[in-house]
DNA sequence: ACCTGAACACCGTTCAAGT
DNA sequence: ACCTGAACACCGTTCAAGT
């Protein structure tokens, strides 16, 4: 806390000049390890060895160092293999994308909340997609919805899935969590009583571990499953 | 910013007592009208004309009324109708929890980003939505991930659609991603080239206004044939 | 029980000054 | 051009004290 930036000298990082890149890959560094909640401007700053405002010569805001951290994760979208069929190349997608937020749950809560984060997506990213359902047979007002239903479900799942639990005191929270699961009601709630056993931990809102300790890899492949066949439906209809 | 808890004698909510719902009540009027980023506890304190410290003696913390406000907002999602197919009940529910996210779009980048919001959900919601599933014929494996896939549907569009523009100089903002839009090279990506007229401020990504500007309305019932179309496929595989 | 009031250890960001 | 250093106007949260 009281070490100021004279003291990292020693840091072997301080030799080489600040780069914005720098800035972004250590601030990624800084979320994985020590989370999204812990991030500030001001320990980022001491862990590169310089005064806080010297970051601000390369970013001009915390808001757009984090669009930057966003991108970053995206950008690690590795693209999908040509020639394959288009369920498969949209299964390819929906299986990096995850990959990609799973690599960094601590950072999840920012992917798809802010616009922003959006924008620096690419075109890459929109052509190859556009591409795909196109060869699905998919033209006009349909193949933007398609689109528009596809970067939905990335976001959703993913985040969703990775989203952090509660920091202040887990344990207590965890055990809540269970403590509430036993008290269901079998009247009041039948399907949920009868199927408990099943969705314990492995259901959105019945879980007390995020995806990066207990991953919803079943769940996951059905809703791609699930994804497109709704897309298949679109051409007959 | 002067204005200490005393002047603000003349409110005459300062008349009744304090209690829990009335805070979590008055911190989602103030994201409504100042924005996420702008909310803060002492804020909230001098709208509701009391030390900030008078708030912690019903929430532990800034982060559980945060949840506290994501369930209010849950909370106002009617329940479905009886007497319906599974389908139209599964589209009610896609469009009731759309409605509540628009409605309070500044609160966007809560809905789903937190596990203990989704907690707060309630297990009416639940037992609801696995009914409906079980009606469509789902069971056991299926039934767990397609209550996950609808759950996840259901976030990601939403909280997508109705995500904030930064809040940091909005117009240029919106400029540079219509001038970016203008650039775009046939050659290298012609299927973005060719729908962009359609595209343009309707696909995630090539927007510039938030969906409580310009809602993504054909797009989202799309959405929910997809989610629909593909619930089925699941029962006749 | 419920709130005031002071205090602690932080923030993001600005601006001028150094090199 | 790139960074230091001081300063500003905030934060969330604690703890003791009042009533």
């Amino acid at each position: 806390m009281a070490a100021r930036p004279k003291a990292k000298r020693r840091n072997v990082e301080r030799a080489s000049a600040l780069t914005r890149d720098r800035i972004v890959e250590e601030a990624l560094r800084q979320i994985d390890e020590a989370g999204l909640e812990d991030f500030s401007v001001r320990t980022l700053a001491t862990r590169l060895g310089v005064y806080p405002t010297a970051i601000y010569w390369y970013v001009p805001s915390r808001n757009e160092l984090l669009a930057g951290v966003v991108s970053l994760i995206h950008r690690k979208i590795v693209p999908e293999q040509r020639r394959k069929s288009w369920e498969q190349h949209l299964r390819e997608l929906f299986e990096n994308f995850r990959a990609a937020v799973r690599a960094h749950p601590n950072a999840a809560p920012l992917i798809g909340t802010q616009m922003v984060a959006n924008t620096s997506m690419g075109f890459e990213f929109v052509e190859s997609l556009l591409e795909t359902l196109l060869r699905a047979g998919l033209t006009e007002t349909r193949l933007v919805a398609a689109y528009n239903s596809v970067v939905a479900g990335l976001v959703g799942f993913a985040a969703q899935e990775f989203a952090p639990i509660p920091r202040e005191d887990p344990k207590s929270w965890q055990l809540a969590v269970q403590r509430r699961l036993l008290t269901v009601n079998p009247e009041r709630y039948p399907a949920l009583a009868a199927n408990l056993p099943r969705l314990s931990n492995q259901a959105f809102i019945l879980r007390w571990e995020s995806g990066s300790d207990a991953p919803l890899e079943t769940s996951f492949e059905v809703f791609v499953d699930i994804m497109i066949a709704g897309i298949k439906s679109l051409t007959v209809a």
